[in-house]
DNA sequence: GGTATTATTTAGACTGAGTATAGAAATACT
DNA sequence: AGTATTTCTATACTCAGTCTAAATAATACC
């Protein structure tokens, strides 16, 4: 069943859960679409799914939590905010928009999504407070950053890279 | 089964799931206890839990959406987002700090509360969006709001009132 | 080649949150 | 009293997420 492709490794059971979730999630939404449904569009078992993913959301943020990691591995490594946030979005390069940005409305984002948004900002507040900022201005950046990613995903043709929108906000 | 006290309307099934859900919540954490344990400590059915809160954590955040839904009214009236929070302070007055913000810690509180306060976050950064805050400070401020809170929730014995921490911000 | 080892995948049963509905019990109204 | 309306309850359902143990690859080793 995993054959016939040739070549590299190929973890094909993620790639094919990846792709059947954000199919299923522009087609029906969010909200309508199961884990179930996920797994058999995939052609593996329900099981299978949470073997890749923690989370039916987890899908949709993969992206995002990749660069949380990054950061915080940065700030493991005694870096700056600001140069932790130069060197993620270095690596992230001139990668596309996180699906969860840019096709947010078309997968219907109900309050669960939102929810899962939320958990994202704290998850970066904890890596500010983790920072060399002083603890009076966690909040205030951390708000700064989300803002200067969330003006980088809504841009429309226009769109500059991530840097530019960080150091608009002087975050480096 | 509701009759023995005396006096005043009652809405006693509400008071009674609050106060058995802090119990519950204080003595075994808040994963640890079931919408059903709520329910069987305050005497009333499973299904009336849910007449009252829309989910478990909401048991948590009452003080916390009250007060959201109270900014939210300010701003509806057409108050500016100073004018709103100063309004809002006002009428909470000195009751006291949120359960949620000082018993954060005894509650055992995970990933879940953590999830449900990001919810609230985004919920207030809505009301930001709707204010007369400008577009690219939305997010600077709704931090700087959160970051007001948290200090007045977390302050101890020499805790100001609120007010007080949103000034320093510069917020009212 | 064949066999041992290890990683993936799977079935299955389980807990618990949240939804929906229809009926019972209590309360208010006149 | 009797009727209407709210509150409560029983019950059954969907779905996410967890867990366990077995089956099926895939790989390494001889």
């Amino acid at each position: 069943m995993a054959s016939d492709q040739r070549g590299r490794p190929r973890s094909s059971s993620r790639e094919a859960l990846e792709e059947a979730a954000t199919e299923l999630f522009l087609e029906h939404g969010y909200q309508a679409t199961t884990v179930d449904d996920i797994a058999a569009r995939a052609g593996v078992s329900r099981a299978t799914f949470f073997n890749y993913f923690p989370t039916k959301s987890a899908v949709l943020w993969v992206e995002v939590d990749r660069a949380l990691n990054a950061l915080e591995r940065a700030l493991g490594s005694g870096a700056s905010l600001a140069e932790s946030l130069r060197l993620v979005t270095d690596a992230l390069g001139r990668e596309s928009v996180p699906l969860i940005a840019s096709q947010a409305e078309a997968m219907n984002t109900g309050e669960d999504v939102l929810a899962e948004a939320g958990k994202r900002i704290i998850a970066l507040s904890r890596l500010v407070i983790g920072s060399d900022i002083a603890p009076d201005l966690v909040w205030s950046t951390t708000g700064a950053i989300v803002q200067a990613c969330l003006e980088w995903a809504q841009a429309g043709v226009a769109r500059q890279e991530l840097q530019h929108y960080l150091r608009a906000h002087t975050l480096i």
